[in-house]
DNA sequence: TTCAACCATATTC
DNA sequence: GAATATGGTTGAA
């Protein structure tokens, strides 16, 4: 179906859970905490490498990372939707900045990161951490529970840091990859640059 | 290719 | 609370 990425290919690359890098011994990022929707919330749109990017951050971290594939106008719209009655700023940041950098592989350093999920989405997303470059798994291999692969696609999908938090690396256990919250074309170009 | 289960949320009574 | 709809799935028919 598609010329760039081969399903075969790609299934030949999906490892099991235990061959993931070591659990990270502090947490990458900053919970949510209440009172947190009361913050600024600040953000920018950036033109990288992988696409135009929607970075939003807050004194403490980044809190959103999202493609504008679908306009500008979308990706505020979405990011509204996630931060529903939080004022909102059109700024850019030196934070923004580096996020948007990194996203290309081009910053070398700790983006501090400020997430907003529940306990499960949480987990799953410690486990996308640990998949390293040029590696991928499959939705069931990540599900703490057997059959949970379902629940683990929609934890994924919620993650609102696309490509920090790397999502894109999670195929479907028979190799496919379609079905991507920002689009197939992306998640494709976000695997040709790392395999 | 189609279909019926499986799991965690959000939404809506 | 309970019912319902909806996913970035899976495995079998």
């Amino acid at each position: 179906m598609n010329d760039k990425l081969n399903r075969a290919a790609l299934r030949g690359r999906i490892r099991p859970i235990e061959s993931l890098g070591p659990a990270p011994d502090a947490l990458p990022w900053v919970d949510w905490a209440v009172g947190d929707e009361r913050l600024a919330l600040r953000h920018g749109f950036y033109d990288t490498a992988v696409g135009r990017l929607l970075v939003a951050d807050t004194p403490k971290g980044v809190c959103f990372i999202g493609f504008a594939t679908a306009g500008d106008a979308e990706a505020l719209a979405d990011l509204r939707r996630r931060f529903a009655g939080q004022p909102t700023e059109a700024r850019a940041t030196e934070l923004q900045k580096a996020a948007a950098a990194a996203c290309e592989g081009n910053f070398e350093g700790v983006i501090p990161l400020h997430l907003k999920g529940t306990a499960f989405q949480r987990e799953i997303w410690l486990l996308l951490l640990r998949i390293p470059v040029g590696a991928l798994c499959s939705y069931g291999a990540l599900s703490p529970r057997a059959g949970a692969a379902r629940a683990v696609g929609s934890a994924v999908g919620a993650n609102p840091v696309s490509v920090l938090v790397p999502c894109h690396r999670v195929v479907r256990a028979d190799g496919g990859w379609r079905g991507y919250y920002w689009g197939t074309p992306v998640k494709e170009r976000l695997l040709l640059r790392e395999l």
